[in-house]
RNA sequence: GGCGGGGUGGCAGAGUGGUCAUGCAGCGGCCUGCAAAGCCGUGUACGCCGGUUCGAUUCCGACCCUCGCCUCCA
C-alpha cells in the first residue's frame, strides 16, 4: 500500500514515508470546548479519523493525538456568563464532544491531551524559547520573536515583511515586532491562571499544541492536520515555536488541511452564527447520512451543506440499503480484506468521492452476483468497504422502518394497513388496495410488493431540512 | 492589496493527453392488477481566448468569474 498525501508545505501530493514505521505519529487540532461542536468541526475529525484508520492498517503502532483545548478566552467568557468555573464549561462540552464523536462513528484517538494538564510543559517551552533567543518577556507576557525565525511564514506563503506591512490589528506597545505573537499572557485575579516566572498567567492560543505534541509524540511528528483556516496563524505559529524550541528540528513532516464547509452556499462560521450543531443533526439524521455528506467531496475541497444535498445523499444511501435488504437472506459479515480498487482510492490522498463511487459499484456487483458463494463474497466486500467508511452497518429493516426523531411511527398501525391492503389484493379488490396504499402514503410510507410478500419503508423524503 | 483554492452534463462530484467516473433527478422500455423496488437503454459535460500536440476538458500563457485566508474560527 503506497499512501500518497497532499502536503501543504510543498503544495504537492507526496508519497507518505514515515520517519519510523514502528511509531508513526499524527496530531490533529481538536476542539476548543466552550460550546457544542458544529458540523464543520466534524469534518476533520471524520476525515482524518479515516486517515488514522488507513494508517493503522499498515502501521499498527500509530499514535494518533487529538487534543482538547480547555483554556481560552472564549471559554473564560462562557464561564463568566454562566457564573461558573471554566472546568464546568470545559468538562461539559468535552464530554458532549466525545459522545457526539462516538455517535458519528469516529474512532477515539490514542491520546487526547488537555491543555490545562500541560501547563508545566508550556511554561518550560516558553523558558526554552527565551533562553534560545526566540522569545522575550514583556509586561507579564511572553512573546515569540518572529524576527528570530527566518522561515516564519513558509507554510502559509507569507513573508514576515508583508505581514508587518499589512498588519491590520492594533499593535501592542510591548511587542518588538508587530507580527510577534503571545506565548503566555497575564491573568487578572478573576481569570484562570497559573504561577509562572512571569507572574500569574495563562497560555496563549498556539503554544498548547506545540507543548502537547512534543509531550506525547516527540519533537518531530509525521503528520499534523486541521482545517485550512488554521494554517495561518495557528499552524504557522506552531511551526515557529516547535522548530525553535527543538533547535531547528523539523516539527511536522506532512501538513494536511481540510476545506471549509458552507451552509446553503454561505460561509459558515461561529462568528456569523449560521452553524449546525452536530448533536442537533444527530437527532435528525442517521450517522450514515452525516458521514456520507462529509465524505462526498474530497477533504481539501470546500463542501456545501444543503437540504438538497442531504436529500440526494439520503436517496443514495437508501439505494445501498435496498440492496442489502434484498439480500437479507445472504449471510455475510464485513470483510476485513478490502477490495484493492477500494483501498487504492483512499490511499490516493484520501479520495473519498472515488471510494464512494467504488462502494456503489460494489453494491451493483452484490446485486448481480449469482450463486450462494458469490453472493456471500460480494455482500461481505460491500459491508467491509462500508464498515471502513463507517457506513452500511445498520440493519436494513431498522434503516427503512426504524423510528426517527421527527416522526414517531405507529408500527402496529402501519402493519395493520399493510395487512388490510394485502387482504384486499387477495380478494382482487384493487380499488380498496389502492386506497389503503394511498392512506399509507399519507403517513409517509411506501409499500412494495415482493415475491415474499409486501414490505414497507419510510419515503426517502424523510430528510427534513436540517 | 497579498497568499491559496475553484470554474466539469439538470444537481452533486471524481478524473484523464486519444475508450465508462459515480450518485441523485429526467426520459424510453421490461416487469407489475396498478404501483414501488429491480433490470435494460438513454443525454453535442468539461468558464473564455490563444499556444504546444497528430490529438487537450486534461499541459502552457492571458482573460473573466467565484470562494477562502490575511482578525476568533475545523
Amino acid at each position: 500500500m503506497k499512501l500518497r498525501l497532499h502536503n501543504s508545505l510543498t503544495r504537492r501530493v507526496e508519497e507518505f514515508v514515515p520517519l519510523d514505521p514502528q511509531r508513526v505519529t499524527m496530531y490533529v487540532c481538536g476542539p476548543t470546548v466552550y460550546n457544542y461542536v458544529h458540523i464543520g468541526n466534524a469534518r476533520p475529525y471524520v476525515l482524518f479519523g479515516l486517515l488514522a484508520r488507513l494508517l493503522r492498517r499498515q502501521y499498527p503502532k500509530l499514535v494518533y493525538a487529538r487534543n482538547i483545548t480547555d483554556v481560552d478566552d472564549k471559554i473564560n467568557t462562557a464561564a463568566a456568563a454562566a457564573g461558573v468555573p471554566i472546568a464546568t464549561i470545559t468538562d461539559r462540552y468535552a464530554a458532549d464532544f466525545r459522545k457526539d464523536m462516538t455517535r458519528l462513528g469516529v474512532d477515539a484517538p490514542d491520546v487526547e491531551p488537555h491543555a490545562t494538564e500541560h501547563i508545566p510543559q508550556i511554561i518550560a517551552m516558553c523558558e526554552r524559547l527565551i533562553a534560545g533567543g526566540h522569545a522575550y518577556a514583556a509586561e507579564g507576557h511572553v512573546l515569540f520573536d518572529v524576527a528570530s525565525f527566518p522561515a516564519y511564514g513558509e507554510l502559509s506563503g507569507r513573508s514576515t515583511d508583508e505581514m508587518i506591512a499589512g498588519a491590520r490589528v492594533e499593535v501592542a506597545p510591548y511587542k518588538k515586532n508587530p507580527a510577534d505573537f503571545v506565548l503566555w499572557k497575564p491573568s487578572t485575579p478573576d481569570l484562570p491562571g497559573w504561577d509562572s516566572p512571569w507572574g500569574r498567567g495563562r497560555p496563549g492560543w498556539h503554544i498548547e499544541c506545540s507543548a502537547m505534541s512534543e509531550a506525547h509524540l516527540g519533537e518531530t511528528i509525521d503528520i499534523h492536520a486541521g482545517g485550512n483556516d488554521l494554517m495561518f496563524p495557528h499552524h504557522e505559529n506552531e511551526i515557529a515555536q516547535s522548530t525553535c524550541a527543538h533547535g531547528g528540528k523539523i516539527f511536522a513532516r506532512y501538513w494536511l488541511h481540510n476545506g471549509m464547509l458552507s451552509i446553503e452556499g454561505k460561509k459558515m462560521s461561529k462568528s456569523l452564527g449560521n452553524t449546525f450543531k452536530l448533536h442537533e443533526l444527530l437527532e435528525k439524521h442517521p450517522p450514515d447520512l452525516l458521514r456520507y455528506m462529509l465524505m462526498k467531496a474530497h477533504y481539501r475541497q470546500p463542501l456545501d451543506w444543503s437540504a438538497a444535498a442531504l436529500e440526494q445523499a439520503q436517496r443514495t444511501l437508501d439505494g445501498l440499503y435496498t440492496t442489502l435488504r434484498d439480500l437479507a437472506d445472504v449471510p455475510a459479515t464485513p470483510a476485513d480484506d478490502l477490495p484493492e480498487e477500494f483501498l487504492a482510492t483512499l490511499t490516493d490522498d484520501l479520495n473519498t468521492p472515488e471510494a464512494l463511487a467504488v462502494l456503489s459499484r460494489l453494491g451493483d456487483a452484490t446485486r448481480k452476483a449469482e450463486g450462494r458463494e458469490a453472493r456471500q463474497e460480494a455482500k461481505s466486500a460491500l459491508l467491509g468497504a462500508g464498515a471502513f467508511l463507517g457506513l452500511l452497518q445498520v440493519d436494513p429493516e431498522v434503516w427503512f422502518q426504524g423510528a426517527t426523531a421527527d416522526s414517531a411511527l405507529d408500527e402496529a398501525q402501519v402493519q395493520g394497513l399493510v395487512d388490510a391492503r394485502q387482504a384486499a389484493k387477495a380478494a382482487r379488490n384493487f380499488a380498496e388496495a389502492d386506497r389503503l396504499r394511498a392512506e399509507l402514503h399519507e403517513l409517509g410510507i411506501v409499500v412494495e410488493d415482493t415475491p415474499q410478500g409486501p414490505r414497507w419503508k419510510r419515503a426517502s423524503a424523510t430528510t427534513a431540512t436540517a
